[in-house]
DNA sequence: TTGCGAAATGACAACGTTGTCATTTCGTTA
DNA sequence: TAACGAAATGACAACGTTGTCATTTCGCAA
């Protein structure tokens, strides 16, 4: 007949020790006598003792778990949440995860209500979309919170993928390859990641003094990349394209291949996220790619680094890659 | 000067009632006149309490967060997360997450003995390749566990979606169009999803008295894929082809188009997961779509209702749904 | 053998909640 | 006004750990 619970007492009384030798048999095993500890060994593996975590971190006052509010949880996401959990898991932190329901409104002062109510030292918000609570949010004292956005916080510290210089970086490619001008497909309006890549796209073009030409509104998906593609093929001055996601590049080509436009020779083409090689064989093209894995590591870290000093606040950005392939044409010389 | 926790003790004084007073207002409002309860809500603001997490769970002896284990983190478990923690959310759990990590090599004791350190009330492991002690192992008696994997388990209730019968259905479906025959392309050797498509391919082909021709090996990209067409293309009797997942169908359906035949016209082709559509404009690619999302929701479900008797066994499938598009050509009559 | 300092072990309180049971206060009726 | 039952509140123990400090045991030198 098993007692529910196996407590230390339990462990204390078969091994015909104090229960706090069977404390220090767990926690500074060296203090203790070997014949001792095998004792308190065995009787913990008979009774199959298992150290209660909610005794244990209200005497120790912490809890070993960050926590991770998904504010949204898109493709990119699965790296980036690998990255925060490999980091957690080498520094001994688990993770506690809450998400924004579907449809639900959740403002950054819920979450941190939520949050602060669970088993949690620190925590990061993976922030996508903006919320109407950003600028005025402040985060609980005693717990240090990361939030993971291209936006600066008031009083938060931040880490993000450099988007802005990601697509600065792209632009810089094409003009520095000879182009006079570079297109934008841009992604759903209400994404972040589409604003900060248009507004760098726009940055790289008006730092050599060339006006930006109106930006196509796309959806992430390749069908508004194609519908922006045989818009692009009717403009004669359109020698690059620059879209927000690979998926809508790939729209792009295709749609300038079936008005008769050869990619690269044309019409160049970048990219963003470099994943088409997955699902198109013999790729050529050439994508800004972001380390995901990368930001989650810094965001944990970033996070444990605070638990100290909770108030403390900084801004990281995480560079992107060009990966080149051949979908851009030189045109000097 | 701030205290560095406030405890309900604290709000107690400051309120002048009680401590178990407090606890009331927190637990069971109505049981508190009104007057009271705004004196403590009061000074419950004014002095920033948060209920502690550990004590309650200490004394409650539960702590309302499931155990998510991902042994494998790729693509398509994002929606599975999405769905765990949606269901989680919907029933007043949080979820607290560890990974395998990558290199490392973790058994199913492993991460049992490391969860049950945890504030976690039942686990769920997200297991997507074999693993030594799979049929070795036993759950912790007064820990609920979940296994998300296609194989049985002697002792753990199991959740899958039906792999075998999604490719089954797929196979069925071009058999019922008046194909003789199937090709399978396969993805990577030591998937079990991979396994279980190539299983129930076999086991549609059989029913029917067809000898399941020689399986293709791929990688899940494209380019595996394209290989595969290329071998494809020249045998004369193929003119249905089942690929593990879209990317390397449609790795096949390009090589197809490069020797000089059309899809459906000269081969049909299915593929897995329906998330072409994303990357192609136009796709007309028939697939084979899994619910992820409903797959965690009942791993959930699943866990939760096993609580009170953690010792219960279930195996659920969730099945596919066959996404027609016009890959497939129907050669009857 | 005795004595001593160091090592090993133990007794007890404390962490912040909730459950049990006793006590006080309230509103109502006699 | 007194008496009563119900509602509201409170005192205290308990959950299973770890920290503090006291006590016991050990190994070794005198």
């Amino acid at each position: 007949m098993d007692k529910k619970n196996v407590s230390m007492n339990d462990v204390a009384v078969a091994a015909g020790v104090s229960l706090k030798t069977v404390s220090r048999v767990i926690n500074e095993p060296n203090s203790v006598r070997e014949s001792t500890r095998d004792k308190v060994h065995s009787a913990m593996e008979a009774l199959g003792f298992r150290t209660n975590f909610a005794a244990r971190s209200l005497k120790l006052g912490r809890y070993g778990c960050i926590g991770v509010v998904m504010f949204h949880l898109s493709g990119g996401a699965v790296d980036m949440i690998d990255g925060i959990a490999d980091a957690a898991e080498e520094r001994g932190f688990a993770l506690t995860m809450i998400k924004k329901r579907a449809g639900e409104k959740m403002t950054l002062a819920e979450a941190a209500r939520r949050m602060s109510q669970l088993p949690v030292d620190g925590m990061i918000f993976n922030l996508r979309q903006m919320v109407d609570d950003f600028d005025t949010f402040e985060a609980p004292k005693d717990l240090k919170t990361v939030i993971i956005t291209p936006m600066e916080h008031p009083t938060c510290s931040t880490v993000s993928d450099d988007q802005e210089g990601g697509a600065r970086m792209a632009c810089e490619y094409f003009l520095n390859h000879g182009h006079k001008n570079v297109y934008f497909v841009s992604g759903k309006k209400e994404s972040l990641s589409s604003q900060c890549r248009m507004k760098g796209w726009r940055a790289a073009l008006e730092a050599r003094g060339i006006e930006p030409p109106e930006p196509l509104q796309g959806d992430w998906n390749a069908d508004s990349g194609y519908a922006a593609g045989l818009v692009l093929a009717d403009k004669p001055d359109c020698t690059a394209v620059l879209a927000a996601n690979d998926c809508m590049a790939n729209g792009v080509m295709m749609a300038l291949r079936d008005k008769g436009l050869s990619v690269p020779n044309d019409v160049s083409v970048i990219g963003f996220d470099d994943e088409l090689y997955k699902t198109i064989p013999n790729s050529i093209l050439t994508s800004v790619k972001f380390r995901h894995r990368e930001l989650g590591v810094r965001a944990l870290n970033e996070v444990v680094a605070g638990l100290e000093a909770p108030s403390s606040r900084s801004r990281t950005l995480v560079s992107g890659v060009l990966v080149e392939r051949s979908s851009v044409k030189d045109l000097r010389a």
